[in-house]
DNA sequence: GAGAATTTTTACCATTTGGTAAATCCACGA
DNA sequence: TCGTGGATTTACCAAATGGTAAAAATTCTC
């Protein structure tokens, strides 16, 4: 019983669990939820489908476990913005940090943005719980920064929306992008130039409306 | 034979495959293709299973003939950018539509997201053979505006698809914006103020970081 | 190395689901 | 009103899929 008792894991289930994770993230993020199967993810894996349901409750389990793991390390940019640093540095570095993990997690973007697509059926909970108080309060720290005229009269909800949609893009429209530039993929920071320059004219100061 | 045949479609034929596709639309865009049944398909558009495959060859036909007929539609506003008219004045307004048809017509755009976040298995001909052509089309109008000093130095592409991005996201991810701004659905042209400021401070030349 | 515990496989099962065949219904023109 | 062709339903089916039971294999502990 690797899963219902309160005893350490073996190294066994460590490994198989992990692996497990590893090959239904590739799976989920590539099918969505209802097109990825189970024996896919087990053959992904190298495990037999009843292995994989010897470490996990079932499908949802796995998919849901995936979902918890992926919403703190998607969150930690976000929480890194510091209110005692400089506004723009701070933005700024927000905004290549998130594109930074577009680059380098795009299966958990796009199991993310999948997830969401479809009405956060399984995720809700825990966006209430984490993402929400997260939010709010960052928002309130970029608030308070526009009220200290540390910057120009800025909306911190859409502006972090405008953040989140844009670097996410580059992962989740990744099929779309690559057909649109082909062969542009490699060096690739006009993204990164491109967004500077974007949110950057934004917080120094552009004229408004 | 309602399709095989080059017959002109009765009006119930008419009627009925509109009302098939209508029905397609709302639960192919709430569940992906593969979360889709043709049983939610039927029984939404208020027919039976049997009666729909008289209609349409098979599941697949009703979901390539929504994403065929929903790319028209999706490329309209960026057709509307007059190379003749203002830069500035031109892509605001294309920012406008853009975030009109996100409010307007939701589920086109997840179903769209949806078939490009699992790699557009069913669209990419498509992508090929219309979007990229009007996509290079329009870049190069943009990038003549710089060329002839009426832009900041700009990238065209990254532009675009930060117009997509931003725009968008208020449909794909409205799950969450609804999670992360309760109530505040109604009025909600605090979008549009916001990525008018967004682009506006862009175009009319910001610091390039 | 014996015995217990854990891990893995084999052989299934029930349900769901896309799809079909054929009978039936029905609208409509002659 | 009768016949004809299009429209609809009834009754299915085969494959896929999530999941299970129990035997077999393996690992771990003493």
């Amino acid at each position: 019983m690797p899963d219902g008792s309160n005893r350490k894991p073996s190294r066994i289930q460590q490994r198989n669990r992990r692996r497990i994770l590893e090959a239904a993230l590739e799976v989920f993020s590539r099918h969505g939820y209802r097109g990825a199967t189970l024996d896919q993810i087990a053959a992904e894996a190298g495990l037999s489908k009843p292995n994989i349901l010897y470490y996990f409750d079932g499908k949802e389990d796995i998919h849901l476990t995936l979902l918890n793991q992926l919403l703190e390390t998607w969150l930690d940019p976000l929480v890194a913005m510091d209110a005692g640093g400089d506004p723009v540095e701070e933005i700024l570095a927000y905004v290549q940090r998130k594109l930074d993990m577009a680059r380098d997690l795009p299966r958990e973007s796009r199991l993310f943005a999948g997830e969401i697509l479809q009405g956060a059926p399984r995720m809700r909970p825990e966006l209430q719980d984490h993402l929400k108080p997260l939010f709010d309060e960052k928002c309130q720290v970029i608030a308070d920064w526009v009220a200290a005229g540390r910057l120009p009269p800025i909306n911190p909800q859409h502006l972090i929306f405008s953040i989140w949609a844009t670097t996410q893009h580059y992962a989740d429209f990744a099929t779309q992008v690559n057909i649109l530039l082909p062969g542009e993929d490699a060096g690739g920071d006009a993204a990164a130039t491109h967004l500077s320059t974007l949110f950057g004219s934004l917080l120094r100061g552009g004229s408004t409306g």
